[in-house]
DNA sequence: CCTCCTCTAGATTGATCGCTCTAGCGATAG
DNA sequence: CTATCGCTAGAGCGATCAATCTAGAGGAGG
């Protein structure tokens, strides 16, 4: 039975996105886990790095379920936009302004500091990035533009995270999304044409 | 003479900037600014707290004068803003993805932690807000549709900053850069008219 | 000259860090 | 039954953390 270790993963995922990897001590996820001290070692041979590595993957392959969770149901693209944000906006009032993007706050902190974390955090972003571009080249773009849309709203949240945790304010989270559900609009009224 | 003190400062803002506020020790500052330990909690009795909220400052001050410093001399508002992004992209590259946003780490690092720091970062993006939006009016746009300009532009630069360091590439900076340039220039044909 | 005060200087403190180690529990196999 | 093995359990390691403390250097004012 491996639930001791998934609960110290989700443990540590949670921990993470919110305190981010250097304010997270192992004592700290242990206990939060409810999992004796001594089995953390036992399935992390690697330590807290590899702990972290997997929290990240498993944490991002969580947040990408979002995306088609979101957008699927939607009567269409630029409504699914505006929901993605939206939906963002009021997890991030609930939980008091402490659940934002799972990775963000780690994938600054490691990205010069440690290469396996950085590469972690770039594989969930590349992942998160291809399930958009497909979502979009679903609705007609061209791969290359499809591509740049999704990095395009993926930055946009993630820095309308950042602005709104600081501020504790969802208006970047609103303006962000507006003005991506909008270029998004424009993309699909120009069609395929090139610029 | 305070030249101590302005050491302590801005070793204490570059490593910040770099390594974010956790992973950053006071021995290191000090050692980094080539100062006596004893100094630190000489100029600042509140210790890494308060020195990190006058490093936030400091460095958020500084980072706001690169707006008028890249927008003024600009023929006009939308070269302005690629131009922004591709020094942005361009400095990140020559630091080898270290140099981004001065706060954004911390910003996310301690804004369910410290309530002092969090205000600081809050204060600098507010007051980046207000300096862009004074920017945006100057080119005819009304007053909201400025600040919504210039959060959405902040938060799509901040986002594509953390997918950039993350996935060692400029590509997020250009593609936020031009979806934000094509958005002002469709602000400014628009004009005054409100949707 | 001496006194005062700002700043330097670093040893030291207690707490906490990530991690290692040994001991033993409990289920399963022979 | 015993033996094995995955996992639990936590004491304790050295290192490092932020912060405090005392002592003195160095210049200014009297």
């Amino acid at each position: 039975m491996a639930a001791t270790r998934d609960r110290i993963v989700d443990a540590s995922a949670e921990l993470f996105r919110r305190q981010g990897y250097n304010a997270t001590g192992v004592k700290q996820i242990v206990t939060e886990a409810q999992a004796p001290f001594g089995s953390l070692y036992h399935f992390f041979p690697g330590g807290k790095e590899q702990l972290a590595a997997e929290a990240v993957r498993t944490s991002g392959a969580m947040y990408e379920l979002l995306i088609p969770a979101v957008f699927d149901p939607a009567p269409d693209l630029i409504t699914g936009v505006r929901q993605f944000f939206a939906g963002a906006a009021a997890h991030l009032v609930e939980t008091d302004y402490e659940d934002a993007c799972p990775i963000a706050t780690v994938a600054l902190e490691v990205s010069s500091a440690s290469e396996i974390l950085r590469q972690a955090c770039a594989d969930v972003f590349e992942s998160w990035i291809e399930a958009g571009t497909g979502m979009y080249e679903g609705a007609g773009l061209t791969p290359e533009r499809a591509r740049e849309l999704t990095i395009a709203m993926l930055a946009a949240l993630e820095g309308a995270f950042v602005l709104a945790r600081a501020l504790r304010s969802t208006e970047p989270l609103g303006v962000a999304g507006e003005v991506i559900a909008q270029t998004v609009q424009r993309a699909i009224d120009e069609g395929p044409r090139r610029p």
